[in-house]
DNA sequence: AAAAAAG
């Protein structure tokens, strides 16, 4: 039934004078939020409040400024909503077949090149976030950064469970997600979709609202980042009516750190280029004046951490009231203790349309079962998906346990890097990334390396973020081939070629663990995982022992005797439900438990249904977990 | 107890 979206294209000149904020609410638009921000009242409505009809949106306004919001007048509308940046890819940009769409479409489609006005001067074409002509390509280098090992992504189990689930696809052909993406994906050299985007991205094209366990490594900022792009381009939505200097984004991805951000800034806007969807970034740390101007030059996906963005919330320089897709990546840290307030503020407490308005994408590594219940708040009859690990972790990340005593660590380091010296290969420098417990003891153990002959800097929250920023480019260029980290770069972040992560202090909580691992092994790469441990540890022996004896490692035997000496499921964080996907869904968690009041769609007969699919499950999976858990994690 | 996120 769904038209191919060319098509719809053409015909949205049409159409176009109905504000479509189509989706499963009957093509109303939002009503108005009945939560007015204290920063919002007693303004004069004409100025400050997004116009109620598309009437009095075709009325010119006063301060009408090109550079945010555009022409006001409805005639534009056929060019789309954002007027000041036309679809060119998008049909006119003449590489699809379909490519009358664009001039069909009205004149005020121009692309970037036309645009009217010197006011951004020397801005006037989007820079090429690929950094080449498209020429050059297939050079090691390039390979090396954007090639993914998908032999690996062969044989993931996947689990899905919810209402309706749409099946999964195996290419990104059998999916419409327009030229201008198309062109994009293949620049990213991406081949065929991961497990996590097959699965992820008919949900979401859907509209469905999805909670997703997979490792980010695993394709996750695509897998969430395309249907949105390809949900912008597709549609037509009402013109953002404006307030001065107010801007109405319509997806807003949130992550929990400044570095995560900036990466799936730099990656989503790889995916919109030439799409004529505007991808900005506001995180903390930044001066925030250049954020406002890039914002003020329009936005249609807003990537954020919370902090920023209540601030510029509260400044009412943007406005939730239009966004049609809430991302939350790492979404088990945004809704742990010390962010859920933040996130509550922003997804409840603002004027953000509510979840059946709205679709959300929750995406983790780990989804712990209370975390899984909070979350469900956000929620709308949504689908649960989880990705098995990429590959199985006994060839990908081999994980060791040694037992060191505190004043021992720093020889023991030492031997681990003068190893790591010995093995580098193909003359690319092997990273190594050492997470200790606080900030101080970054910096003191930086130091020491760095007096010791080791090229080494750190990463952690007490450092400016022009600091934080340099380490991570030092590291990653191979400057300097050792970062040592707090817990602020054990989420999320997509680094190349480390090889190796030394939990030189390990964390409480086995679930960070788990992320902090992750930072090896990624795309399909093998990589080494070694922790200290000692006496402080003890709270985390039995689930260490259990996550590795699931991952089919080698557990020492004294971490064995230390983990069955350990109180049973000791540890605040053991691994709900077993099993060895970084969650399952706490919907199924049994009968007597809450589950169908969360429901929402009905979770009587087939409403817990579930469909498991396999890709090549070994059949020793499976056994020894609940029902329904088909698989591993590793 | 620590880390992150606003300035």
């Amino acid at each position: 039934m769904r038209t191919s979206w060319a098509d719809s294209g053409s015909n949205s000149a049409s159409e176009s004078a109905v504000p479509a904020y189509s989706g499963n609410s009957s093509g109303s638009r939002p009503t108005r939020a009945t939560y007015v921000p204290p920063h919002l009242r007693n303004r004069t409505p004409s100025a400050d409040l997004p116009a109620a009809s598309p009437a009095a949106q075709a009325q010119p306004q006063a301060n009408d400024r090109v550079g945010y919001g555009g022409p006001p007048g409805g005639s534009r509308w056929a060019g789309g909503s954002r007027p000041d940046y036309g679809r060119q890819a998008y049909g006119s940009g003449g590489r699809t077949g379909g490519g009358s769409s664009g001039s069909s479409s009205g004149g005020g489609s121009s692309g970037w090149n036309n645009r009217s006005g010197g006011w951004d001067r020397g801005r006037e074409r989007e820079v090429n976030p690929f950094g080449n002509d498209d020429e050059g390509e297939g050079t090691l280098n390039e390979q090396e950064n954007t090639g993914i090992n998908f032999d690996a992504y062969e044989d993931i189990p996947v689990e899905t469970s919810g209402d309706n689930v749409p099946p999964p696809v195996n290419t990104f052909a059998e999916i419409d997600l327009g030229e201008a993406l198309n062109q994009n994906i293949r620049r990213c050299k991406y081949v065929k979709p991961t497990p996590v985007q097959r699965n992820a991205i008919p949900i979401i094209l859907a509209g469905r609202d999805l909670m997703a366990c997979a490792q980010t490594g695993s394709g996750k900022t695509a897998a969430f980042c395309f249907p949105i792009i390809t949900g912008i381009m597709r549609e037509q939505y009402a013109q953002r009516s404006r307030g001065p200097r107010t801007v109405y984004p319509l997806a807003l991805i949130l992550s929990p750190t400044r570095e995560l951000s900036c990466q799936i800034h730099d990656e989503a806007r790889k995916f919109s280029y030439q799409t004529g969807v505007k991808v900005v970034v506001a995180y903390g740390g930044a001066p925030i004046n250049q954020q406002l101007r890039e914002l003020e030059r329009g936005v249609d996906i807003l990537v954020a951490t919370p902090g920023r963005l209540v601030d510029l919330l509260e400044r009412a320089r943007v406005s939730l009231q239009m966004i049609r897709y809430l991302a939350l990546d790492e979404a088990d840290r945004m809704l742990d203790m010390g962010f859920e307030p933040q996130i509550r503020k922003i997804v409840e407490q603002m004027d953000m349309p509510p979840p059946g308005r709205r679709q959300t994408m929750l995406f983790s590594a780990t989804f712990p079962k209370e975390i899984q219940r909070l979350a469900s708040d956000f929620l709308s009859n949504y689908i649960f998906l989880a990705v098995g690990r990429v590959g199985s972790s006994t060839d990908l990340i081999i994980q060791r346990v040694e037992y060191v005593h505190e004043t021992d660590k720093r020889s023991h380091l030492m031997d681990l890097l003068h190893a790591q010296r010995e093995t580098e290969t193909n003359g690319k420098q092997s990273l190594t990334l050492v997470f200790v417990e606080t900030k101080k003891g970054a910096d003191s153990l930086e130091h020491w390396l760095c007096m010791n002959g080791f090229p080494a800097t750190t990463i952690h929250g007490d450092r400016t973020q022009q600091e934080r920023e340099m380490a991570l480019r030092s590291f990653k260029s191979g400057k300097t081939p050792i970062l040592v980290a707090t817990d602020v770069a054990a989420r999320g972040l997509d680094i190349p070629h480390v090889a190796h992560v030394v939990n030189f202090d390990l964390p409480n909580d086995i679930d960070d663990y788990v992320h902090r691992i992750g930072r090896t092994g990624r795309a399909g790469k093998s990589g080494l995982a070694t922790a200290f441990f000692n006496e402080n540890n003890m709270s985390l022996a039995r689930a260490l022992s259990d996550l590795m004896q699931e991952a089919n490692q080698e557990v020492p035997a004294w971490l064995t005797r230390f983990a069955s000496r350990a109180p049973y499921n000791g540890g605040k964080n053991r691994r709900s439900g077993g099993g060895r996907f970084g969650g399952r869904d706490f919907r199924r968690e049994g009968s007597f438990t809450r589950s169908t009041d969360y429901y929402g769609g009905g979770n009587s007969g087939s409403g817990g249904g579930s469909s498991s699919v396999g890709y090549g499950v070994p059949s020793s999976y499976g056994g020894g977990y609940g029902p329904g858990v088909a698989s591993a994690w590793d």
